[in-house]
DNA sequence: TGAGAATTTAACTAATCAGTTTAACTTTAT
DNA sequence: ATAAAGTTAAACTGATTAGTTAAATTCTCA
């Protein structure tokens, strides 16, 4: 189907783009592995420009609905968190190019990315419930008092970071990357235990 | 002097290579900004590439050996993770495009940058040796057992992703961009504060 | 002072590439 | 069946750009 081929030329093409740039990357190229030719591929998303705003769409489709859904649904703090974790790990074990996509936006187009994510503020107010949710749990005494802004940056830098760091981790530490998706599963538990134990109370 | 001019070039290049991709960067442009001609340009670095691999030498040599003296150093385990969180952010704060350069690179030359690492395994045991005292220290009791990769992993996710996620962060916070380095010095005591709560053995 | 290095200007080249066009062929739905 | 939409191949265009060259000017320092 049409559909088909266009999700097949978006996920090439997000591939191209990631490993060449946006200016490096080759319409003739995206179209002979995507199995169309060129015209097609105009024919679809009219121009490079349009091909790569499509890109940047379908991206944030694929994470920011799932990440909503696992803040909004009801749960203690640290049912919260797990979701939002696992999330975060599932997805990216999945699609292990979209930090790296989303980098060279920031790098490349920052201001038209900020302007696409703010056009998705409904669901923001899913990150400032587990702010409130934090502040609330600090007050009740059952964390351990961290400003929650901090915690936030916490739980994102230990989830996301790795597979940022994927290369250059197992370069330094000669770890196997074949072996990077277990210990990615690992820390599913292995952040949430380090998130219960930094916050216990005394 | 002839190495100052080089130095500016390759501060201003490496902000065009980050905001344009490779491809996408000028050799004119960079020229022009640089105050030069693009004649002098190759007569200094021949070619793009050549540029281009000079800015990886130059951005490698501004943190590596820093790190490796932060690790280096004589102390207990909680001094040396101190000294290398304190050298991260300060080091980022002052080269905000280092983490972006650094994420182009793994995208688009990632074989090219690890044997560019593996070259300077001079400077890996430094953090082999901090992996040791990890071990060491929960062998001991003196802290919470962790796998030692984990606890690598989440020292350095927590250090450096917030530099990463700037732009989204904020955004989506409502953080203003102007306070984001007032928060990161913050982060140098909630960081170490926060990894001591988490690995006090009870 | 004088030679060689550093720098500028401007024009040139060879190659590349996004996007268009045309003309033919195939599939799909009515 | 037939019209419309989908698809292909190939050639073309207009624009851009890395890198070169040559001729002139300025700087440096021995």
């Amino acid at each position: 189907m049409a559909n088909q081929t266009e999700i097949t030329i978006l996920q090439i093409a997000r591939k191209h783009f990631v490993q060449n740039g946006f200016a490096g990357a080759r319409m003739q190229e995206i179209a002979d592995e995507a199995g169309i030719n060129k015209a097609m591929l105009h024919y679809y998303f009219r121009s490079k420009e349009k091909l790569y705003h499509a890109i940047v769409i379908e991206t944030l489709g694929q994470i920011i609905p799932k990440l909503a859904a696992a803040l909004k649904q009801e749960g203690s703090l640290w049912e919260r968190i797990e979701r939002v974790v696992n999330t975060y790990i599932d997805t990216l074990v999945d699609n292990p190019d979209i930090p790296f996509f989303i980098m060279s936006e920031l790098s490349q187009k920052r201001e038209r990315f900020v302007l696409e994510l703010k056009q998705r503020a409904q669901y923001f107010p899913a990150i400032k419930g587990l702010l409130m949710q934090i502040t609330q749990e600090i007050q009740a005494g059952n964390i351990k008092p961290i400003p929650p802004l901090h915690l936030i940056l916490n739980i994102m830098g230990m989830t996301i970071f790795p597979f940022m760091a994927k290369p250059v981790f197992c370069t330094i530490l000669d770890f196997p990357e074949q072996d990077f998706g277990e210990l990615m599963e690992e820390r599913k538990v292995v952040i949430v235990e380090f998130l219960k134990s930094a916050l216990r109370v005394d």
